[in-house]
DNA sequence: TTAGTGAAGTGTTAAAATTACACTTTTTAA
DNA sequence: TTAAAAAGTGTAATTTTAACACTTCACTAA
């Protein structure tokens, strides 16, 4: 790199970088939200989404996945970048920019030591409180990118064990779009979808008579590639 | 703030925050994109988006409201954030992260003379030639995101003058959905929009018989809110 | 043994939205 | 006066969506 071109990034200021994620959960018909109480500075006491810095050599991306691996456990999570905020004082501790990212877990799954550790909790989405910063916005703006994906995106099951029956399927849709379903309608649109195929087992925790359990083939989904809900 | 508050951001890097530009216009029932043929480094000789560093002081959003101004004169554009980029060698020169913002122009409006120092151009977007770095991927991205929100909400009429017909309504629509539409139809579904409304005025270079000239109303849009083409 | 419980499962009809389709009107330039 | 060229207009068929209630099953407890 010639001098010149050294002077053509080196004249511009540089900025923290952050991310934040706005991790879902599935659990007793409601969505909930994997928060912290924070026991550590800044806004110690408050509530907030886990954050943290992008560091030299990671991309941002890579850095939700880690802040993300840091208090669930959890990798391999569908992820999805949702805005970043650039306002001047959005941190009043001092300026940095943020990433949001959302992420979905089967509420079952995750690291209950590393939660526990982090001082975090699973809040239902009704009961959520007032977070730290702009952290509210990015709950909304969240909440609708995750809505609009889910709508066009087979990405619901995400929150759901592998197998799932269809009664699961039908609450944890309810609970993404808030609205109430017909059984018989539901059903009818998932059958005409190959791509969520039965598994031929039984889950008999919720009824005597034992629900089917079904699973998202992703490769099915591949070829015939259009879902809406 | 307490010193360990201040270390608590320093011990972190920083990074050059850039904003990049994909300008959406409008003419001879195609979108345009307005793209800069690079007489200046990195990259010189190349095609680009237009885009700018973040300075201290001003938000990414100004910064991207500054960058556009920069190059078509214009302020009080319709433009959205698209997402943020941030892998590590997106640009081969030196560590960037890039927020992409897509802009709407009115194509009869910007400012020649500065589009003509930058060495910019409006390209066809079926002829738009390879970008630089990840260019390509903003504008793809940038694209999609503007026609779902074309299909949601009343924005597409910023890239048209304040009055248009209805042809080149529906000229817009289809070249941003790249579908034939039923005029019929189309005109149809426009007469339910009470929020678009006929000014009185004619236009009569397209016809002898000449049209009828709407313009968007964006009170009674507020009243009625909804939209769906 | 059988009656009660509670979730799982299943079709049809009405209403609404979308699509397909072709001719008439208007103006002016030749 | 007529040819040209875009503007403007309505109906019927199809598809999609919405509304709606009872039966089946497997177990538990009387």
């Amino acid at each position: 790199m010639t001098a010149s071109e050294k002077a053509y990034y080196s004249i511009h200021p540089k900025f923290h970088m952050a991310v934040d994620c706005i991790i879902f959960g599935f659990e007793d018909g409601e969505l909930s939200l994997l928060l912290l109480k924070r026991n550590f500075e800044p806004a110690k006491g408050q509530w907030s989404l886990m954050g943290g810095f992008v560091e030299e050599g990671e991309s941002v991306d890579d850095a939700a996945r880690r802040v993300v691996g840091q208090l669930t456990g959890l990798t391999d999570l569908y992820m999805r970048q949702v805005r970043t905020y650039g306002d001047l004082d959005r941190d009043p501790g001092e300026r940095v920019i943020s990433s949001a990212y959302y992420a979905l877990v089967d509420i079952k799954k995750y690291d209950h030591s590393l939660v526990q550790a982090h001082n975090a909790f699973w809040v239902k989405l009704p009961e959520v409180p007032h977070l730290i910063f702009d952290h509210d916005q990015m709950v909304q703006d969240a909440l609708h990118f995750m809505q609009y994906q889910a709508s066009v995106k087979p990405v619901g099951m995400n929150l759901l064990p592998e197998e799932f029956t269809l009664s699961q399927l039908q609450a944890l849709y309810e609970a993404i779009f808030r609205e109430e379903m017909d059984k018989r309608n539901f059903r009818k649109k998932i059958a005409s979808m190959d791509y969520i195929e039965k598994t031929g087992n039984i889950d008999k925790t919720l009824s005597r008579k034992g629900a089917a359990l079904y699973r998202f083939n992703p490769e099915r989904f591949k070829e015939i590639g259009q879902f809406k809900i």
